[in-house]
DNA sequence: TCATGTGAAAGAATTCACAGCA
DNA sequence: TGCTGTGAATTCTTTCACATGA
């Protein structure tokens, strides 16, 4: 059994972004970067740098500082993303079809392996390689394809009764863009990419003269 | 001068969300709804409903809750929907024709009135009744129509730059949709949507086997 | 000297719990 | 009784500062 010391949601959400900066690090063949370095691009102080890697086990050499290739594949690890993660797709609007053309996607270990949507206009249709099936066959092909992730790209009215299908079906993750919170059983994760209320920080930051960078809240 | 008790950041986000249930109230014509009414549906706990709102006045009732039409009313004033705001989006590609056709912006007092892209195929071409324009053009049409908000929907390699070029002509609150940190002076307010990050935390919480939700950190 | 890892301290945010009002 | 507003207590995060290692 493998000790679990209770990750701050705070901290994962910087692994996401040391990962990242690793990854460019990698392509750079840069051999090592200290926390100093790392936080200094990212906005961070090295302190919260070395705190969060450090939940995670000693990576690092003093007065060097951390193997590039080395933290890079512990991060993989540590996010899950030493495999590729299948997706479904409900909802072949504007947002899933952006989706679906996202470079990042493959590239990060991710792929969207059915696509489904409800409006008979689009079912049939062929977008970027995908067949959209009816979302009547969601279920069938959730199950059979083993697919762990969903994505919610439906509107906010739909978006509850569509999660609960994916629930069933055997989804454990779900990226949700719709509007609305999800409610789900505590098996089940989610994470919420809501384009209105980053634009509503953003409008409250900027009446009120303020400054500051807001992080999208996951 | 005004009071500025400063505002905890996760307040501010979730103001957004008291709005967005506020109007569904509305909608549905209750004249009044209670912190733990409020907490219920958005999974938050009614002391933390009433502390957030106590940051601004003193709304409610005791024994009766808030009027909802009136803490609608304030709430838009607060995070300052109580005007409407014009957008100038940078990028004609997947993500910006989403957000182009996006419902609820509009709804949500934003819009989008100028469309930059870089590629000469897609200038000239009308996306939602918007002629996409040159970029060359940026500094001149948000000078010209005093556009106080930029949208960024370009790759990640030519984010920094567009930003800085939104900045020059004026803007002062970027919705940043790059997956990298965009450097700004700090009279620049930045909110970012980052799906790879989400889906980076998704895949993190399901490989645990650990559950919750995930706020869509702006 | 440079940089890690980590206890201790400080700072934020949340939850508790209750006085007071309708 | 039902519900707000708010100090106090608690819990969660970040920052500090330093011992240790290369």
């Amino acid at each position: 059994m493998e000790f679990k010391p209770k990750i701050p949601r705070p901290t994962v959400k910087r692994l996401s972004l040391y990962l990242r900066e690793l990854g460019a690090h990698l392509d750079a063949e840069r051999s090592t970067v200290s926390s100093k370095q790392l936080g200094t691009v990212l906005g961070l102080t090295d302190a919260q740098v070395r705190k969060d890697l450090a939940y995670f086990g000693q990576f690092g050499r003093a007065g060097v500082g951390y193997s590039v290739p080395i933290l890079h594949a512990h991060l993989l690890k540590i996010l899950g993303l030493d495999r590729s993660w299948s997706a479904a797709l409900v909802g072949a609007g504007n947002i899933g079809r952006a989706l679906l053309s996202y470079p990042s996607f493959e590239k990060e270990h991710f792929r969207i392996s059915a696509v489904f949507d409800h409006d008979p206009r689009c079912i049939g249709e062929e977008i970027e390689g995908r067949i959209v099936h009816s979302i009547d066959d969601l279920e069938q092909i959730v199950r059979e394809g083993e697919i762990r992730l969903g994505v919610v790209a439906v509107p906010a009215e739909s978006a509850q009764e569509v999660a609960e299908r994916l629930i069933e079906a055997g989804v454990t993750g779900i990226l949700n863009f719709a509007p609305r919170r999800l409610d789900v059983g505590n098996a089940v994760s989610v994470a919420s990419v809501d384009f209105t209320l980053a634009l509503e920080q953003l409008a409250f930051e900027v009446s009120l003269g303020l400054t500051g960078t807001i992080d999208e809240d996951v």
